[in-house]
DNA sequence: AACATCCCCAACCGCCTGTTT
DNA sequence: CAAACAGGCGGTTGGGGATGT
């Protein structure tokens, strides 16, 4: 196998500077490994970027021994070795976090990736092509026509939403149970000022509801920014979105408004969209209800909904 | 059980931009 | 100022596992 993907061809070489490449790196580079990488290249790439830094790819291949491109160790490193990387599903906080800013940014993976931490860019654009736009082309519309924007707006923003909130109110009910079965008042103490709603360290970075008690608002913390928690409660959004979607969306999200990790593309919402776009009331109420329409500009900021800047 | 198809994602590619020489 | 280089970005590909027939 690995000989499949021996290459020899320069199409992604470093650089060749013949005054610093020696006799040995120019024979290295000859041989050059593609493909996916061996354990024991891992182990070499971290411990020299352990030892060394990142940066200066081209010369870290070469001198750490790997017969890789300083492209190739440089993905790698970024989308693999890096401490800190996130793997698995996104969460539906991060689903919705990646809605709200590819639909300011675009495709900008690396920037939309910024905010989510521990997350790269391919694993960003990876879920944008594969979940998204695959829906998107049963839908029969484009990613980037209103249409699309109106039902990820109306449809699937607000179950995420709903499924976000149906979690942490999940997990702040667990939290109170054991308090009141945890027999140690320091524990019982300890609980409380840090609700288990908020205790996703691997989010709270970007998505926090910050540190308070639990209680009924605990479930208004839906979503923040790297910047700010999110204290400001969502209700008279969440309230609006409620009573203009109805009972479409929700009886569509029935099922799925509990913690599960699956993205809101796995259920019945295109099925509920099909039914909705036979049925002309049903569908302007989807497009109307929050003003929105096909000449929007700014078609489902978050920004509008909880009236609170993300950034 | 065997085969076909679908789907996910790691890795590659080529282009672009910023920096250095 | 221009050329060379390094790094970064978004788009694309293909291997392999999962699922369906």
């Amino acid at each position: 196998m690995d000989a499949l993907w021996m290459s020899s061809r320069g199409g992604d070489l470093p650089p060749s500077s013949a005054a610093a490449v020696s006799e040995d790196e120019a024979a290295a580079l000859s041989e050059l490994r593609r493909g996916p990488w061996t354990a024991e290249e891992d182990a070499l790439l971290s411990s020299y970027v352990a030892a060394h830094g990142e940066g200066r790819w081209n010369e870290l291949a070469l001198h750490a021994g790997l017969r890789r491109t300083g492209k190739s160790c440089r993905l790698r490193w970024l989308n693999y070795l890096r401490p800190g990387v996130r793997r698995g599903g996104f969460t539906p906080r991060e689903q919705l976090l990646i809605l709200d800013l590819h639909s300011r940014w675009g495709n900008r993976w690396s920037k939309i990736a910024a905010h989510l931490p521990g997350r790269t860019d391919n694993e960003v654009k990876n879920y944008w092509r594969t979940r998204v736009q695959k829906h998107a082309k049963q839908l029969g519309c484009h990613v980037g026509s209103g249409r699309f924007h109106d039902v990820v707006r109306n449809l699937w923003m607000p179950r995420l939403v709903e499924r976000i909130q149906a979690d942490e109110s999940a997990a702040a009910a667990a939290a109170v149970s054991q308090c009141y079965y945890d027999s140690s008042a320091s524990q019982l103490a300890s609980t409380h000022q840090q609700p288990a709603a908020c205790q996703d360290a691997d989010v709270a970075p970007i998505v926090s509801c910050g540190a308070r008690a639990p209680s009924p608002d605990a479930t208004s913390c839906v979503t923040g920014s790297s910047s700010s928690s999110w204290e400001a409660s969502p209700a008279p959004a969440m309230a609006g979105w409620s009573s203009a979607t109805g009972e479409q969306w929700r009886n569509g999200c029935s099922t799925s408004a509990t913690s599960g990790g699956g993205d809101m593309f796995d259920e019945s919402w295109s099925e509920l969209l099909a039914r909705a776009n036979h049925d002309d009331a049903d569908s302007a109420a989807l497009t109307t209800g929050f003003g929105l329409g096909e000449t929007g500009d700014n078609w489902w900021s978050l920004d509008d909904i909880w009236q609170q800047p993300l950034y």
